[in-house]
DNA sequence: TCTAATACCTGCGGGC
DNA sequence: TGCCCGCAGGTATTAG
């Protein structure tokens, strides 16, 4: 679900409302789903919510008390905040279901404002983790650079396509530990505007190519979260502004469509694990 | 050490 | 209608 433009879309609605805030409740729904489980919901009451970060596609909420919560949606992964009886949402919709808590609802965090936190994850595939900030920190700094960073330069990219001259671009693109943020929307839509198919070996592309990969990669993520990223569902009777990135889209959820380039339909294969569209005759 | 395949879950839509 | 299959915006872990 959610790649670096979407999380980035909810770490900014939500910390509008929540820093500052302290926790006075905790409900796990699902104890697989948090970390460390016997001491979760204790070691988390009474905590103030100090601020709340990004890094690649983790959402980490700092709290006072040197601890930190660090939260990954993975596919379908969401956050919805109740909050003066309306609800604030982010992450995958689910089509139709909008009330809070619900069968998909797996920790529920009260806040000393009143508002209530959920996380929503339908295949169970996402986590709530506590650690010390200590911990958590280590486990940040493992991460790949985050490509809107200044410091991402091309220079630095060159350098990580180096390190990967086997893998597809696909591989390369998904792995992050070498950038962090990018999933397979973003990496497809990428891919398309630089003309590369994602199947290609790192090591084969030009000096140019190189360069209008990184340049896309870039445009593309700025373009989505301007944009609040990409989704599908309206949101009636919420605060949330639906993202509006859908309509950008070249490759994704488009295979067998024209591609918009030349016309001819798009061709779907399986790379890299991952359901992959492109056009066979634009991308070299 | 590197790369690819698999496991983890639930639900949906298409084909028979 | 119902059943079976493949597929879904991710990433630890395992296997080669
Ligand atoms: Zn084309």
């Amino acid at each position: 679900m959610p790649e670096l433009p979407e999380v980035e879309t909810i770490r900014r609605d939500l910390s509008r409302l929540i820093i500052g805030a302290r926790i006075v409740d905790v409900i796990v729904s699902l104890s697989k789903f948090v970390s460390p489980r016997r001491l979760f919901e204790q070691r988390l009451v009474g905590r103030r919510i100090t601020s709340l970060k990004r890094y690649g596609k983790l959402l980490v909420f700092a709290l006072d008390g040197n601890y930190a919560l660090q939260v990954h949606l993975k596919m379908t992964g969401q956050i919805v905040l109740r909050h003066k009886g309306k609800v604030l949402f982010g992450g995958h919709p689910i089509a139709g279901l909008l009330e809070v808590p619900n069968r998909y609802t797996h920790l529920t965090i009260s806040l000393s404002t009143g508002d209530v936190l959920y996380v929503n994850d339908l295949r169970q595939f996402g986590y709530a983790k506590l650690f010390t900030t200590e911990d958590s920190q280590k486990i940040v700094s493992r991460f790949g650079i985050d490509p809107l960073l200044p410091s991402f330069t091309f220079a630095v990219f060159e350098g990580l396509l180096k390190k990967a001259t086997g893998r597809t671009v696909k591989a390369f693109l998904l792995d992050q530990s070498k950038m962090s943020g990018l999933g397979n929307i973003y990496t497809d839509e990428s891919c398309f505007a630089a003309s590369i198919k994602p199947t290609r070996r790192a090591g084969t592309l030009t000096g140019a190519e190189q360069k209008k990969l990184y340049k896309n990669i870039r445009a593309i993520l700025k373009c989505a979260v301007a944009k609040r990223g990409t989704t599908s569902s309206t949101y009636e009777r919420t605060y949330t502004k639906a993202g509006s990135y859908t309509r950008y889209l070249k490759v994704y959820g488009r295979a067998g469509k024209p591609c918009q380039r030349c016309g001819r339909p798009l061709s779907k294969a399986r790379v890299s694990g991952r359901g992959t569209v492109y056009c066979f005759y634009c991308q070299a």
